[in-house]
DNA sequence: TCAGTATAATTCGGTACCGAAACGAACCAG
DNA sequence: CTGGTTCGTTTCGGTACCGAATTATACTGA
């Protein structure tokens, strides 16, 4: 089990990857919206506005206004759920899934580095 | 060494300590000022502005503008170069310093929940 | 049918970010 | 002392976020 993680080990991979994801993916992304598209993309669908404001502990219009931005982006898709017109489903879409799977690369190759230079590190 | 990570622990990783970070920390800090306290805090000093702003390929208002929230926090402080009064020398301090340390709290704490979840799975 | 509940979206005023450009202060070479 | 360079900061217009309150639509139960 590879995550048992010492702090610096914990905080050199996010500090490596932060910095990578700043400087290819930009600014075009807060760390709710990280949060949320993440979690669409990795956590058993179906996703709605109401459950993912409720995982985040955030109010419902945080959720439609980053879904409103990610959805500009292409990175989520909206479905009205036909059974319960009140609900909106949240679907993943294929540029979103690579935006996911990119995100992925930077962390692994971030934390190959980190094995590499630090080694026996402290 | 334990970075060699597969993709679904890595997103997993993230998709954890995200979630968390937002649930604990909230809003308050872009991605940018998270790269860029994480790099004042791990990486060697001294730490100047333009040199931020190149490690992460954005302009120096950039950093100013970060500097200013988080110094506004209390987790960061500026400090005049006395042997060159251009230059700004970026330290950091005990607030700094335990946010980061919580930080790492949490990426540990996820790291050890998702070894015990997720078991040997792919 | 008709209140009551639940859902997502919208509006509001305020704040902070963005990139680009301009700025003042501090060094340096002649 | 003078012109050019290098600092960090500030300004500008524009955009997006924030929380709180409100709206419109849809379901539910008597």
């Amino acid at each position: 089990m590879p995550l048992d993680l010492r702090p610096s080990e914990a905080l050199g991979l996010w500090h490596a990857a932060t910095l990578e994801h700043v400087r290819v993916i930009g600014p075009d992304l807060t760390i709710r919206q990280l949060a949320i598209l993440l979690h669409i993309y990795l956590a058993p669908p179906p996703h709605t506005v109401r459950g993912l404001a409720a995982m985040l502990g955030v109010t419902k219009p945080v959720i439609t206004r980053a879904l409103d931005t990610m959805g500009h982006m292409g990175l989520v898709r909206r479905v009205r759920d036909e059974r319960d017109r009140r609900n909106v489903i949240i679907k993943r879409t294929v540029e979103g899934a690579l935006f996911v799977e990119k995100l992925g690369d930077i962390i692994i190759a971030e934390g190959r580095r980190l094995a590499l230079t630090e080694g026996s590190g402290a």
